[in-house]
RNA sequence: GGAGAAGUACUCAAGUAGGCUGAAGAGGACGGUUUGCUAAACCGUUAGGCCGGGAAACUGGUGCGAGGGUUCGAAUCCCUCCUUCUCCGCCA
């Protein structure tokens, strides 16, 4: 969510910024008005309020005195009723902001590319080759189902399209890399580890800003009103809702392994094979809650943190910039690393690592004081996938494939395999 | 799911025939006196947050789990909900 005080005073430059994205400018216009006119309001009815306040203590007063209070009691009955009217004005209109406000995404940081879609994203860092294979190489959903460790019809049947059955060795190979990815942020990078509900309320759907707008893509359960996690960004993010954190005890550094539940509305007829597009998948998220002043160094270190991860496992891979239009509804900057994947012959989304600046912390009131004395602020929010372990599993198949139809072991997961080289038949 | 009890500021905790509570008191924290230093003792300060007005000093509104209601006036009365605890039921 976006100040209003900001909207009130740089409307140039937050309209400037939000209509970057290329999707109009959400109404701040009208915003603005509202505003105003909730305030003329809020003066009108505080005075009356005040009034109110006064006399009412003077009314006991006049009672133990023995005089006469119909009088005033009969001013102050039709006062009241004014105030209620007025308050309930002042309440509509709050509403009708805040739900405007809700509406509208985060204005993208001054650095982000200019561009209306992914065509304008802008690589910024690729490292390793894409591999080369004498041998006519297999999608990753053929490789897992000629080994018997991914059973996409048996899924199909127990549930549905767009889940998946790892069985044996591929249930284990999943298990290894969410161990491997936890143990390596929460050993090296400083992470502390989470394990969350993975159903969450709406309040904290709202506070990360998957809702309202997003409800469609959410599966929901009724009979609580809860959501099934699209990520571990909600749950996570939304532990320190509604808390004034102590200025020393940031940045806090969290990591977790969470499946994640997404309808997947939009996509219909997309990666409809194999475990790139699934209804569940799991993956390990970094979160950080950081200062204003230095969250940008901490979304670079966040993007170091979750590279790593493909850099153990020795996969190729680039970053990339998002450019405005391609930007998440919350997200003021993002990177996207996307990992070499055969048998799409291009590079592929594993990753998605942005800084959210105050837009979350706004919405989910998650403030601090910068010192003992000093003035409460919002913290800064980042969040970065460390990494999808579906697509991680897929990327594994596909560019560790041999010509005998086996899976070699990354060196770094052969630890967590009880020292497994390959996968065969 | 059923029956009870509770939810007050950083913590503990008073406070119901609604108005001397502008939320008592204690602890803690902070400041001071004293001291070679520490402790003790004594004195003092301590709702924070949020929304407004004002150039500022300062000032208005709000606040007792959340949201409604009754009333001139609600921590106090009524309704709904949430959380925690105890017991029962069910259950990995």
């Amino acid at each position: 969510m976006l100040d209003l005080k900001r909207i009130r005073n740089e409307l140039d430059i937050v309209k400037e910024r939000v209509m970057s994205r290329g999707q109009g400018d959400y109404g701040l216009d009208k915003v603005v008005a509202l505003d105003e006119q909730r305030r003329n309001l809020l003066q009108e009815v505080e005075q009356m309020k005040n009034k109110q306040n006064i006399v009412s203590k003077e009314i006991p007063k006049l009672k133990k005195e023995g005089k006469d209070a119909s009088a005033v009691l009969e001013e102050m009955k039709v006062l009241s009723e004014n105030i209620k009217t007025l308050d309930e004005g002042v309440k509509k209109i709050e509403q009708e902001i805040q739900e405007m406000l809700l509406g509208i995404p985060n204005t993208p940081h001054i650095s982000v590319p200019q561009g209306d879609s992914d065509a304008d994203n802008v690589q910024v860092k690729i490292w390793g080759e894409p591999c080369q294979f004498d041998f006519e190489h297999k999608a990753h959903w053929d490789i897992g189902a000629d080994l018997g460790i991914l059973d996409f019809e048996r899924a199909g049947k127990i549930t549905g399209a767009r889940f998946t059955v790892y069985r044996g060795l591929g249930a284990k190979l999943e298990r290894a890399i969410i161990s491997f990815m936890l143990d390596l942020h929460t050993e090296e990078h400083g992470y502390t580890e989470i394990l969350p509900p993975f159903m969450v309320n709406r309040d904290s759907m709202t506070g990360t800003g998957q809702l309202p707008k997003f409800e469609e893509d959410m599966f929901h359960i009724p009979a609580k009103d809860f959501f099934l996690i699209p990520t571990a960004e909600v749950p996570v993010t939304n532990l320190y809702k509604d808390e004034i954190l102590e200025g020393d005890q940031l940045p806090i550094y969290h990591t977790a392994y969470t499946p994640c539940f997404r309808k997947e509305a939009g996509s219909a007829g997309r990666d409809t094979r194999g475990l790139i597009r699934q209804h569940q998948f799991n993956k390990v998220e970094l979160v950080k809650f950081a200062r204003p002043e230095n969250s940008y160094e901490e979304l670079e270190s966040l993007l170091t943190a979750a590279e790593e991860v493909l850099k153990r496992l020795e996969i190729p891979y680039r970053v990339v910039k998002l450019a405005a239009g391609d930007l998440g509804f919350s997200s003021a900057c993002t990177y996207d690393i996307e990992v070499w994947m055969p048998s799409y012959n291009r590079y592929l989304e594993i990753s998605s690592c942005s800084n959210f600046e105050d837009f979350q912390a706004r919405r989910a009131n998650i403030r601090f004081r910068p010192d003992p004395k000093g003035k409460v602020e919002f913290v800064h929010t980042l969040n970065g996938s460390g990494l999808a372990v579906g697509r991680t599993f897929a990327a594994i198949l596909e560019n560790y494939q041999q010509a005998d139809g086996s899976v070699r072991i990354p060196k770094a997961l052969q630890p967590y395999m009880g020292g497994l080289e390959k996968i065969t038949k």
